[in-house]
DNA sequence: GTAAATTGGTTTGCATGCAATGTAATTATA
DNA sequence: TATAATTACATTGCATGCAAACCAATTTAC
């Protein structure tokens, strides 16, 4: 009976675990905003780059194309974006910032300071190694995805 | 204009992207079982501590109690388990496996072995050094929710 | 130049995560 | 001991995550 089926042993629990403790930890940050942890993560990424495409959107969040767009419409209905079409392809189409989502970014600017308080348990060395880490990992399971979806 | 809203200095959406890479990557290892990733957490964490009550498996697994009682039933209708009332106090419920969620374990003992090969990109030193951080990271996050519960 | 493949998004169906509510059983308290 | 508080679970409603099917616009191929 050896221990790699041990829950303690497998790093992908500790970052289920982790993953929905960040989420809960954002969630009464993000209530003053009226807006939820993914919702979050979009408006950060139109507070860097507004009026980018939906699929720029989705490779820079991450968050799965189908929900993105029920969240766009969620943050749509919220007042803090407008989506339009481009001109040269009309399939594509443009995200943009209400004054309103822009005004925002100012509301949610201490919340990155907020958070920080919880995560004090780490150094700044190691969290800069944490982070190393992960990339690193994270590259990595990216690329085995890719080697299954050859093989298949 | 700081970078603390960036997304890509967010420790938090590293831990939302790996959570979910991995949770993609387990899902064809673990089409074999036909079961979902947090359902192979659950078996788990029975293969290593039968007959426990649902509250330790939610303590264990650190899955929502709401969702356990629906993954707890899928389980038991795919064969895996049984639940059953404690007999000193009624409002307890033990899990057990079945023969069949018992045998299950040999078929799941490889799982492990095959998503090594997805981290390789990690040492066994660095694994070490991540799982170190994470867990000091993670004891923090706790904590952190804590004392935002005694506050309000 | 038109059929076929591709691309950008949306919709749908299923499986959670989670807060909030409900319920039965148990324990603590006045 | 009757009542109040607590505990162990279940249920409900909402918000994703994700695969798969779908649709329209665009690009490739023949």
């Amino acid at each position: 009976m050896n221990d790699d089926l041990m829950l303690k042993n497998q790093l992908c629990h500790r970052f289920y675990t982790v993953s929905n403790a960040f989420s809960r930890a954002y969630r009464p940050l993000l209530a003053k905003l009226d807006i939820t942890y993914p919702q979050y993560v979009i408006l950060m990424s139109l507070w860097e780059n507004e009026g980018i495409t939906i699929s720029d959107l989705v490779e820079h969040t991450q968050i799965d194309s189908g929900a993105m767009s029920l969240i766009l419409k969620k943050l749509t209905s919220k007042g803090f974006l407008t989506v339009s079409q481009a001109q040269d392809d009309k399939r594509v189409k443009i995200v943009s910032l209400t004054a309103y989502g822009r005004k925002m970014r100012a509301t949610a600017s201490n919340i990155p300071q907020q958070m920080r308080c919880d995560i004090a348990a780490l150094s700044d060395s190691q969290a800069r190694t944490l982070i190393e880490l992960i990339d690193k990992l994270s590259s990595g399971l990216q690329r085995s995805l890719c080697q299954r979806e050859n093989e298949s």
